[in-house]
Formats: C-alpha cells, structure tokens, sequence
DNA sequence: GTCTATACACCGATAGAC
DNA sequence: GTCTATCGGTGTATAGAC
C-alpha cells in the first residue's frame, strides 16, 4: 500500500470527520459548558470511552472543530475573486461566516465558555490558523483603508474584532426566531447594519 | 413599627442586595453555566446553604440581577431628557449599556447559557419587565424613523435585537483587553460603528 | 436565618474485557 | 479500537442542629 491510506486508516479519518460534525452542531445548539461527551458520544453512535482514542480531552476535540473552521474560512478567502475590492471581500467573510452559522455552525468566537477560552490560547494548532486569519483580516483592512473605504470614525482593530464578534451576534438568533426574515434576508439586513450602520446615511 | 421596615428586615435587604451585588459580578465575569452556589457563597461571605433562604433556586438568583438590571435600564430612559431625539436616546440606551458593562456588570442578554435564558422565559418578573423595556424601544424607534434618523435598510426589528446584541458584544471585552482605548474611548467608538458602520459614509 | 454536613445527580476521564 | 463499567470530582439543593 504504497499511496493513499489503508482502508482502517480511511475509516478512521471518516469517523473523525463525523465526530466533529457532531460537535459542531452540538457547540452551535448548547455551547460548550453545556455540551457533553454523552451528548457527542450518543449524536455519532459510539461509546464514550471511544472518543477518547481519538481526542484526549473536551477541549482538544472542541479546538479541532475550531480550528478545522478556521481552516475553511482561509481557504474561502484564498478563494475569492480578484477583482472584488478588499472591502467587498471583508464583506464577503462576514456574510459567509452568517452563512454558516445559519446552517448549524458552530460561531467563529466561543464567546460562551471562559475555560474554553483559555484552553484555546494554550492550543497551538488552533493559535497558528488564528493568527494567519489575523493576519489576512489585517492585510484587507490596510487595503480597504488606503481605497477609503472604512469610516474614519472606527479604528482598524474595532473593525477586526467587530467582524469576529458579528459572527457570535445573538441578533442570528433573534431574526430567525422573529420568524419574519430568510436565512438570506438575515445575512443582507446584518451585513447592512454592519457596515452601513443603524443611523440614516 | 407603623413605618419603614423593622431592623431585622432592613438587614434582610441589605444583604439581598449584596447577594445581588455579588451575582451581577459574577455573572460578568464567569457567566451563567460556570458560576457556582459556591462563588455566591464565598463572595458575600455567607454560607451556600443560607443563599437558599433569598433565592430559591440558582435560575432565580441570577434572574432577579437580570430583572433588578432592566429596571435600572427603564428608570435611566424614565430620567432622559425630553430635549433629545429619540435618535439620541436610543444612542445614550447602547452609551450606558456598555458602561454597565465595562464597570464590571452583567450584559442584558445572556447569551452565554440556553438553559438560563430558558428558565428566564418562565420568569414572570423578568418577563413584565423586558416587555416594558421592548415597548419603550420600539417606541423611540418608531419616532426616531419617522423623524427621517435610521437607515432605510434596516428594518426595526433589526434595530431593536442589534442594540440588545450589542449589550453584550464580546468586542469590549477584545478591545478592553488590547489596552489601546480608554473605556469611555471603547464606548464611543462602539458606539460609531453600530450607528455609523464600518463603511465610509 | 445561619451554619455544617450530606444527599443526589452529572460529567470528564480511565480501566479492562474482547 | 470499541465496548461496558466505574472512579473521582464537582455542583445544586436539602436536612438538621443551633
């Protein structure tokens, strides 16, 4: 078997991958405190104990699925067209990241869990992924500036943090709860909030 | 004893208060779900048991910071200046919820645990007194939309949960803890960018 | 009402058979 | 590597003495 993986390994990666699908939608539906390793054990159908054969702990199989988020949100921005503007594809991270959330996922920010938080900040997998994101957001945000597209009334690092927590805004919730907008309603209505801003232009 | 309340009563107060006191820190700081009878317990300096005989349940206590919180919010608009707009009130609503916030109190949403906000949901208290607070706000944005003050693009409903959202964004924690703004420099340009937007105007 | 002590349930993690 | 069973720890809530 000199390419690819055995069929044991395969199986193995294929199990791995529904786990964390599991965990997505379970940290997206009770959030992390709540979550537990029965509830993630009984949403795959295995045992509990066997979980641990391919996470060490709660926070480790957590950060996986952060990190395999983050992996997704850079590949979506290595993705995008060049011709759209550095604003417009700020825009574009923003809508996506509604998107997804809207769909089951889990937020990009654990705003719930201050451990969790923390376990994060000792997770190196997760922290390399962070700060190449960081770093992208950045390099569009000087792009977008120098085009004069940003207020000049919000400084660079209240646009950053702000597109992180846009993507945690409980307000997904409340519209989609209200019941009076689409899942694409929601994304426009917060993308123009956002950026555009509450206050007539 | 025909006025007032008795010492012992008085007493009893007092310490209700800093019981409440205690759980509003608290709840900022660990949120729901990781704050424990324990904390309570330690912070007013009380033994567990003895919570029990204020608060009947955990749900309760912290619902009772929630509540004691939303007629705080109601007596500050109650004390508004009739000289504003409506505009401006609901800026100075957003301007003293996150001072609230960045002195160390509880967020108005807890959107940290589903099973608190549950349980806040059979809350009849609590209940009275968001619906108050939710008709004074749709008020003022009915007026503020008729004086010509938001955006056209973003429907009222919107508005409403936004400045909820914000309440509690996790932002001013990120920018409190880059230590580059003062906390009245944070409110501000919160402030801006939910108003204003991120986009030049 | 306040204390100490404890009941009872739940959860993260591990042990050991297969 | 998956299962069942269980340990150790913790958290809410209660019991009972004072």
């Amino acid at each position: 078997m000199a390419f690819g993986l055995s069929f044991k390994q395969q199986q193995f990666e294929v199990r791995e991958e529904a786990i964390l699908d599991a965990v997505n939608h379970l940290l997206s539906e009770k959030g992390y405190d709540l979550m537990t390793m029965d509830d993630v054990a009984d949403e795959v159908g295995v045992a509990k104990g066997s979980l641990y054969k391919h996470f060490s702990s709660k926070e480790k199989l957590a950060g996986a699925v952060l990190t395999r988020l983050l992996r997704e949100t850079l590949a979506r921005l290595d993705a995008m067209t060049a011709e759209w503007t550095a604003a417009r594809k700020l825009e574009e991270v923003l809508r996506w990241s509604l998107q997804h959330r809207l769909r089951g996922g889990v937020p990009h920010l654990p705003s719930t869990s201050r451990s969790f938080q923390r376990s994060l900040m000792r997770n190196l997998d997760y922290l390399g992924h962070a700060m190449r994101l960081q770093k992208r957001l950045k390099e569009l945000v000087a792009k977008a500036r120098e085009d004069g597209e940003l207020s000049a009334q919000v400084a660079d690092e209240v646009i950053i943090f702000t597109l992180y927590s846009r993507s945690c805004d409980p307000t997904v919730e409340f519209l989609k709860q209200s019941g009076n907008l689409s899942d694409e309603q929601i994304v426009e209505a917060m993308v123009a909030a956002t950026f555009g801003g509450l206050s007539k232009r």
